[in-house]
RNA sequence: GGGCCCGUAGCUUAGACCGGCUGGAGCGCCCGGCUGAUAACCGGGAGGUCCGGAGUUCAAAUCUCCGCGGGCCCA
């Protein structure tokens, strides 16, 4: 959603506001210590891993499509170069050229045609495109910063950039070499408004619900029916406005046909499939006359709907038979204009019909149909209807609703037109491209043989020109005798010009055309074909145009590798991950990529499609200044992310955030402790016999192990998920179980080895979560290294990825399991006693335990229940015990494992009278440390302790006296019975076991 | 109209390729605990027609088919 408040971050003590406050401190320290600068310049001398930068149109402010693949790249990108790969290259790119740049401009003018750009003049038009796409490129650097997405934005490429669009004129120049690059006239999709055609994939984004006429035409066949009545074939058109250009019908062979007759004793001709489509009542449907197969109604000659606006020939105005004719829709007579149809083209061409043309460039008609000459295709359809419903030859007229394509820049409906466009021939590569597709790893899989591999099957010719300004113009150039020069680099151009270019040549329209150039064998002027280039060329060259190849020497490309890694979203199948293909496969004979990420499009929070009308379309940025990059990064890597997600900062909130507050917390706890006893955190693993903190350690190594090979996969959903995991057993286990030991009054073993094995657990993990939640992790490591984000102190990303150092302990994680499963049967039968666990019990009775667990713990077992638990007695039984009756309900709550491998545990049910006073003597304790607390004490202030009680807590107080004044760091405790004096310094405490106390603490 | 993908608790998801314990977690909810990690932390519980139907099988969330819903792509 795009929320109506500005900037309105959180901040304070809500966990939102403490992740924003963190990445604030991270990005400061970054950008003084100059940190992403000096991470893409590591391991100049590795092994190299190549990377290209898929380069976003910098048109406009970064969206949520922009967001998805930064992320999913930036995840690749960091773990391998703290694997010490050198990445080839790191370079940020921008699409600079192409109808988006130019619409933008033409907006900006209000301008509606473009007639207007050449009353502007092309050179002032190119000069504000380039300073349109220059304009965003600063908002896309604070993006980039903000999210964490480390490229060098300083040595960016640009693809409007001579030196690059010198390399693509060298390609182009080999394609045309190869036979790849010709020129045809064809029908291709164009939008009448940009008068320019588009190819498939951009169509592609523009398929929509629309409503058009449907008009079913009577056309009068010439020589009526066999007894001289008149006769007409029936033929269906949503394109009313194609009809003028009208040249022939076609009709589908094998299918069944039928004649009946109306009133008038007129007979019509249409497919036996229609007549349910135009009589749906069976009391309506007229009577058959004659049935017959297609075959029979080829070659009759039939009157055009707009007659003596087409010269006939002897070829026009028949009957023809044709494949495409189906009896799915309309009357299986189709109406055939082969100036604006693919098969009507294709038909036209076969059988000699010629075209017939009547729009002018922009989608007008002009004089050659005078009833509507001037108007807009789409507003004719109405005027010609009716002039052929007066006209008696309009015989049903009704509106259809399907799926039409618009132009995906300016939203007008697009139109199939026959034109002369240069194309590339991806037909004749299309074995190869299959073949180069198939060692591709895709992730998801499916994609390979499934959307993509389907779309290289279907081998279709990539529409090259554009009737524009702003691109890399097409560098052929024709002389009056029809030869034809490709010219594959500024040298070659400035020799054909004759003298070298001018200094800072510009290969752009207009001065690209201004340039005087001679025919090489006829010494004539020779005229550029008058196309700039399809943008997704642009792009799909990036790979080696960003290093000016061939023309630069000694630069990292290799015409023989492909890049390692890729990551887009799914759109990309048919864009650039299809244009990168055909490039590499026509001018290296090998495949663009390794490895494909393709992520799905991103829902609302509700799960619902965004959109710009709905205005549900998330804004990346405002969202990572109210959530933090590194939810919003977690929740995209948490998410399944290569299908479609939900996005939003609900969605932010549950899932991306959620890990990271538990993390810093664990962090939180440290540094609180770590403050007081500055035990020195361990780089390397502890040696410890602690099995608790073994245990930790073997977790720690596994879940290393496979946050490693996923992300060898790019598979960023289950190394992040793994980490979750793992923080969530520090959290809820180690940590909790430890925590007696952080107590202690002095650095024990016990607490150093505690110590060290957190600082060494937290320490790796900064380095596993450093490709996924870099702030984060970055927090760990600066907090817990101790360096403290002083100056000059070393950042994580320059550090080495960690690798596992202890290993794994899997019959100690096994037993883990088990005594976390005693755990939680022992909590729910404390739950089902109602004995809360402050209240100490006499004895646990474990049996069932796994040989494994009792060897792995030795006699440390019953220590660790017995504290977790707090019991005063852990015995372990054989299973016998508890096959019996022996454990009276009276006295003991129970549960016996009921399936193999399942403990049996029982629980005393009640206290005895003296752990009933130790009970006690806990819950004075506590509210003792909640009144320090209270007061703001510091953790080691000492203090003087007054206690006013009766009955059984009085009797709980002098029993454990001693005991209360060490937990509570008194100096002194002093027991009264008398009232309590009533100054507001006396605390009263009510509710305890049912009873109440006051009592008055001092600083000591 | 065609192709591809997805559908597991209110939400995010594991399990599916390779059929087999009682479908597992986290968040949220309810109950409770803890109280120097504190807008934090911990336990327990409720909550699931595994989208529906049919088939294969001793056995189906998992395999097959047919629907329904959603998404993306194509015509």
């Amino acid at each position: 959603m795009t929320p109506a408040t500005p900037k309105a971050a959180p901040s304070g003590g809500t966990p939102q506001g403490q992740v924003l406050a963190m990445e604030q401190r991270v990005l400061e320290f970054w950008a003084r210590e100059n940190v992403a600068a000096r991470a893409l310049a590591l391991n100049s001398d590795g092994p190299v891993f190549r990377f290209t930068e898929g380069p976003p149109t910098a048109n406009g402010k970064p969206h949520v499509g922009h967001l998805f693949p930064r992320v999913l790249k930036d995840m690749g990108l960091r773990h391998r170069r703290m694997k010490g790969y050198r990445i080839i290259s790191t370079m940020a790119g921008w699409d600079c050229h192409g109808l988006p740049v130019e619409v933008e401009v033409e907006k900006s003018h209000g301008w509606t045609s473009k007639k207007q750009i050449l009353e502007y003049g092309v050179g002032p038009f190119a000069a504000e495109c380039r300073k349109s796409v220059l304009a965003y490129v600063e908002t896309w650097q604070q993006f980039s910063r903000r999210l964490g997405f480390w490229l060098d934005y300083e040595d960016a490429y640009f693809t409007m950039d001579p030196k690059f669009m010198e390399s693509v004129w060298w390609s182009l120049k080999q394609l045309h070499g190869k036979g790849l690059l010709e020129k045809g006239h064809y029908v291709v999709p164009y939008c009448p408004r940009c008068e320019t055609p588009e190819a498939t994939h951009e169509v592609a984004q523009g398929y929509r619900d629309t409503t058009d006429p449907s008009v079913t035409l009577r056309l009068r066949l010439v020589g009526g029916a066999p007894d001289a009545r008149p006769a007409y074939l029936l033929v269906w058109t949503t394109t009313p406005w194609t009809l003028p250009s009208n040249l022939a019908v076609a009709v589908g062979p094998e299918m069944d046909y039928v004649t009946f007759a109306e009133e008038d004793g007129s007979e019509y001709t249409l497919a036996e499939s229609a007549l349910e489509r135009y009589f749906p009542q069976e009391k309506d449907r007229p009577k058959v006359l004659a049935r017959f197969k297609g075959s029979d109604l080829v070659g009759r000659t039939y009157e055009p709907p707009f007659p003596g606006i087409v010269a006939s020939t002897s070829e026009r105005f028949h009957t023809y038979p044709a494949p495409f004719v189906t009896a799915e829709e309309g009357t299986g007579l189709v109406h055939v204009a082969p100036s604006f149809g693919v098969d009507d083209f294709q038909l036209g061409q076969e059988v000699g019909l010629g075209v017939f043309d009547p729009l002018d460039p922009s989608g007008r008609f002009t004089d050659l149909v005078p009833q509507v000459v001037g108007k807009w295709f789409k507003d004719a359809d109405k005027i010609l209807s009716e002039e052929l419903h007066v006209r008696g030859v309009l015989w049903r007229r009704s509106t259809y609703k399907h799926t039409y394509p618009f132009c995906w820049r300016c939203d007008r409906p697009l139109m199939y037109r026959a034109l002369d466009t240069w194309f590339v021939r991806t037909h004749k590569l299309r074995d190869e491209l299959l073949a180069n597709n198939a060692g591709v790893l895709w992730d998801p899989e499916h994609l390979r043989d499934g959307r993509f591999g389907n779309f290289l099957a279907e081998g279709k010719d990539w529409a090259l020109s554009r009737n524009r300004y702003w691109g890399t113009p097409l560098p052929i150039w024709s002389c009056p005798k029809g030869h034809t020069v490709v010219v594959g680099g500024f040298e070659e151009l400035a020799s054909l010009h004759g003298r070298p270019l001018p200094a800072n040549f510009d290969p752009h329209r207009p001065t690209v055309d201004e340039l005087e150039v001679t025919c090489p064998d006829h010494h004539e002027r020779m005229t550029r074909e008058p196309y700039v280039i399809d943008t997704w060329y642009d792009s799909g060259s990036a790979p080696f145009a960003q290093f000016h190849h061939p023309f630069q020497s000694g630069t990292p490309f290799d015409t023989g590798a492909p890049l390692d890694y890729v990551a887009e979203g799914i759109d990309q199948t048919r864009g650039w991950f299809y244009t990168m293909l055909v490039i590499s496969t026509a001018l290296f004979g090998r495949p663009a990529y390794r490895h494909v990420l393709c992520h799905g499009m991103a829902l609302d929070d509700q799960g619902k499609k965004m959109s710009k009308s709905k205005g549900n379309v998330a804004d990346p940025m405002f969202t990572m200044e109210r959530m933090g990059a590194d939810p919003t990064r977690l929740a995209i890597y948490l998410s399944s992310y290569t299908e479609s997600f939900r996005f939003g900062e609900l969605t932010i909130r549950q899932t991306g955030l959620r890990p990271l507050t538990t993390l810093l917390n664990v962090l939180e706890f440290y540094r609180t402790n770590w403050d007081v006893d500055r035990v020195p955190p361990s780089e390397t693993p502890p040696t410890t016999s602690d099995p608790l903190d073994r245990w930790l350690l073997s977790r720690l190594a596994g879940t290393a192990e496979a946050v490693d090979l996923s992300l060898e996969r790019f598979d960023a959903h289950s190394a992040a998920q793994a980490i979750e995991s793992l923080v969530q057993e520090i959290s809820t286990w180690w940590l909790r179980r430890s925590r007696p030991r952080f107590w202690q009054e002095e650095v024990t073993p016990e607490k150093r080895s505690a110590y060290e094995t957190l600082s060494y657990t937290l320490l790796t993990l900064a380095g596993l979560l450093a490709p996924l939640a870099p702030f984060s992790a970055e927090e760990l490591f600066q907090k817990v290294s101790g360096n403290d984000y002083r100056t000059g102190a070393p950042s994580l990303h320059l550090l080495p990825y960690p690798r596992p150092q202890v290993p794994r302990d899997l019959a100690l994680e096994g037993a883990m399991a088990q005594v976390l499963q005693v755990v939680e049967t022992v909590r729910r039968l404390r739950n089902e006693a109602g004995v809360r666990s402050r209240m100490p019990l006499e004895e646990l009775r474990i049996a069932g335990l796994a040989e494994g667990t009792l060897r792995a713990f030795g006699d440390r077992l019953a220590p660790l229940l017995q504290e977790e638990l707090n019991v005063k007695r852990v015995e372990l039984t054989p299973p016998e015990e508890f096959q019996g009756s022996k454990f009276s309900p009276e006295v003991w709550v129970l549960s016996r494992g009921e399936k193999p491998g399942e403990p049996s545990a029982a629980l005393s049910r009640k206290p005895s009278r003296e752990l009933f006073l130790e009970g006690l003597a806990r819950e004075v304790v506590r509210r003792v440390q909640m009144t320090r607390k209270e007061r703001k004490l510091a953790i080691s202030d000492q203090i003087r302790l007054e206690l006013w009680a009766e009955g059984d807590l009085a009797e709980a107080l002098r029993a454990h006296q001693e005991w209360i004044a060490k937990e509570c760091l008194a100096t002194e405790v002093r027991l009264s019975t008398t009232t309590p004096p009533t100054t507001p310094e006396v605390r009263r405490w009510d509710d305890v076991e049912g009873a109440s106390f006051h009592l008055l603490l001092e600083k000591a």
